[in-house]
DNA sequence: TGGTCATATCTGATTATAAAGATATATCAT
DNA sequence: ATGATATATCTTTATAATCAGATATGACCA
């Protein structure tokens, strides 16, 4: 076998939900506001503060979280308060944390393009 | 407050790390290979055949996994195989699912660029 | 109504990621 | 040594995600 690639099982559907639930989760802003939320409600102007990046781009990645079902809003005046809507994003950063303890340095310089650092 | 963005605190690593993390999980061949691996140790050819892409792909793949030190080898003659050294792993690919099943149809359009499935 | 503040969206440019395909290394058998 | 098989790496090229900055919407207040 050199190249080739047989038919295999076809392409399953229920992965690329799997790769794009954590696709969100593979931006630092992203990652950063669900920080952020856990620690309890917020709305965006408290965010762009605690986060120090431009407005639009917090409300760029608040919009793909929104959409994408991490958080929730509620209007209150000018307002607009941001949470998390699924309690057990706590328990997967969590878990993250936990296994990645063990191998940070690697993951730190990993991702298979910038392997200068090796 | 319409662009700006104070100090704030500077900027962490840790969370480069943890984004890094869920980047690795963010790949559709890298998660099959991990489900694969999550049934037993295999080698490239068996992956090869069972995942339907090209050696060099998956080979790419499986460095990037090792590299940030989700899987590990052991060569036997020609052969080298590949297993999932956490087993903490198989929890995280549970917990996502399990938060994905509410808002699977949402995820499936996600990402903020693709909103045309809207 | 006009103005201001909070938030959201759009457009183009830049950068990061992944794919293809060729080629290199390593192990074994003859 | 030679050839064959298994696996890894390299070099483009293509694609997709992010950013910056401008602008739009929507709520409130004078």
């Amino acid at each position: 076998m050199t190249t080739l690639t047989s038919p295999a099982i076809e392409y399953d559907l229920e992965i690329d939900l799997v790769t794009r639930f954590f696709q969100v989760l593979s931006d630092p802003t992203r990652v950063r506001i669900i920080e952020l939320l856990l620690d309890g409600e917020q709305n965006v102007s408290e965010l762009v503060h605690g986060l120090g990046v431009p407005q639009a781009r917090v409300s760029s990645h608040l919009a793909c979280l929104r959409w994408c079902g991490y958080i929730g809003t509620r209007r209150e005046g000018k307002f607009i308060y941001y949470r998390i809507t699924d309690p057990r994003v706590s328990e997967l950063m969590q878990l993250a944390r936990t296994i990645m303890a063990g191998n940070a340095e690697a993951i730190a310089s990993c991702l298979r393009l910038n392997e200068e650092t090796a």
